[in-house]
DNA sequence: TCAGTCAGTGATAAATTTATCACTATGGCG
DNA sequence: CGCCATAGTGATAAATTTATCACTGACTGA
């Protein structure tokens, strides 16, 4: 895994939050993965956009922060499933919450982004005294 | 700004969310912030590590979401102040959970990273069948 | 005029995260 | 053996975010 060169503060429970499940893909995975999706090869398919490598990488990460926890059966053909172990399942709110919070911002994110000329409530707020 | 190369995918309200508020400083300023520090040198001078220079960016870029409103009084010295704007105050409440998660997660992670030899419940759970 | 305060910008480098592509490894099965 | 499916790794490039450093500009007061 890389490795840091900036340390992080770990008095910033933020900080903490955003280095454990802020990255493109980890919201993502561990929504899947409480809804009963558990293989890589599954998650992949279910992850829009996100490849095989991707994947393994940020499992890896949770699975390493005791996020997920892993189980390996021994079948053939292979098969691996992730789990949310205890602390994993805190998050599960948090998730929720952000997701909802996400979907009802994101016709004014897109509107801004993409220059929705028909949107203005929510527009920049700048005033001069 | 930065002009992106991979699209937003408007349907994933996790994305979405992080979009907006998923970087190393957004959760911190919004939080000041909220907490009445207003003024951009006052919010560099709370803010632990942050420079002026970034400082302005993430503003910046909070003020273009309409997470955040800004104020110029044409005083002398000039005086300038952010404040949340109504969208902004609906995050109030994610912002608050995620930190105190990341408050309670913060020993875990740093035994972890650190190579921790005490800690080992909440350790990688990895199981062979 | 010169230093001092406050807010801000431009160019660029460094750090970090994501993505690509080509691989390895195990075992079943025709 | 050759090909399938599964899970995974290594090397490297591309994208993105953060950081650095040197500036501009308006105004005050010595």
């Amino acid at each position: 895994m890389y490795q840091r060169k900036i340390p992080i503060d770990y008095n910033c429970g933020l900080g903490i939050a955003m280095e454990v499940i802020g990255s493109k893909w980890k919201f993502c995975i561990l929504d899947a993965v409480s809804k009963g999706i558990q293989r890589p090869k599954d998650l992949a398919q279910a992850i829009n956009g996100i490849t095989r490598r991707v994947l393994h990488q940020q499992v890896g990460e949770l699975e390493m922060h005791g996020i997920l926890g892993k189980t390996i059966y021994t079948e053939v053909p292979l098969r691996v499933e992730y789990h949310l172990t205890a602390t994993g399942k805190t998050l599960l709110p948090l998730i929720e919450a952000l997701n909802t919070w996400g979907l009802e911002f994101s016709p004014h994110l897109r509107a801004i982004l993409e220059g929705g000329s028909s949107v203005k409530a929510l527009q920049t707020e700048e005033a001069i005294m």
